[in-house]
DNA sequence: CAATTGTTTCGTCGTTTGACGAAATATAAT
DNA sequence: ATTATATTTCGTCAAACGACGAAACAATTG
């Protein structure tokens, strides 16, 4: 199942938590995961093949959101639902929060420019 | 995170759909998938980890079974809830339906004996 | 139209997973 | 007590997974 096996990897749950703030581009998921930046492409995609998330391209950027309510299937709005509950509370989503706040402080070109380098 | 992972195998959702009928042991479970007694094991211990099923032992059999409502954490009532709201209607979960009939119809002792020889 | 920028795709590599059978364990039957 | 039975644990092996960097792609900028 695509959504089950999407849901098994704690960095994509981490994802999904961050969105509940609102759509994020690549660039910043990736600054908050430090990941390379073709590795967190990869989770989303994962995540847009289950149904769980939806993008759209503005200007230079790929945005990721969680699907509106009512346009989700069942499953998907109630595994979407199940996971905002019940795994929010862990101290590493937590800290994403905390580190997500900086990141929507930062403009995503320097986020870029950033991870360029080094 | 335990219940995620446990749901990312196909396996263990079949099992967690197959205890919706009531309490099952190893040999049946075994006997609906066609697995080896060992690997079918580890899953339940995998499941049992994650709090998704509860065992008991009488006589020979180890019988494994779902939580009652009441019993179990919020998160693990809730996954199970999604899990048997959704996944119920595979092709996958209605054709082991309708084998467990079958297996339920049999002795244990008889299934158990099956499994040893060829 | 050439260069830059943000993202995705592809190939590689080490780790994890899920299958198995053999051996260990625990309980019941003889 | 020994044997038989049901399940679990352990070690092994092939396949799947998650990370990476290099190269490809798409879209803006110069």
């Amino acid at each position: 199942m695509a959504i089950t096996k999407a849901l098994s990897d704690p960095n994509r749950v981490r994802i999904l938590l961050a969105l509940k703030r609102g759509e994020l581009c690549v660039c910043q998921i990736t600054e908050l995961f430090g990941f390379a930046p073709s590795t967190v492409s990869k989770h989303l995609s994962i995540l847009h093949h289950a149904n769980l998330i939806l993008s759209r391209k503005s200007e230079r950027w790929v945005y990721y959101r969680l699907p509106e309510k009512k346009s989700a299937p069942v499953a998907v709005r109630e595994a979407l639902d199940w996971v905002h509950k019940s795994l929010t509370k862990t101290d590493e989503a937590k800290s994403d929060t905390k580190k997500l706040q900086k990141i929507l402080r930062t403009d995503p070109a320097e986020l870029c420019r950033r991870q360029k380098c080094c």
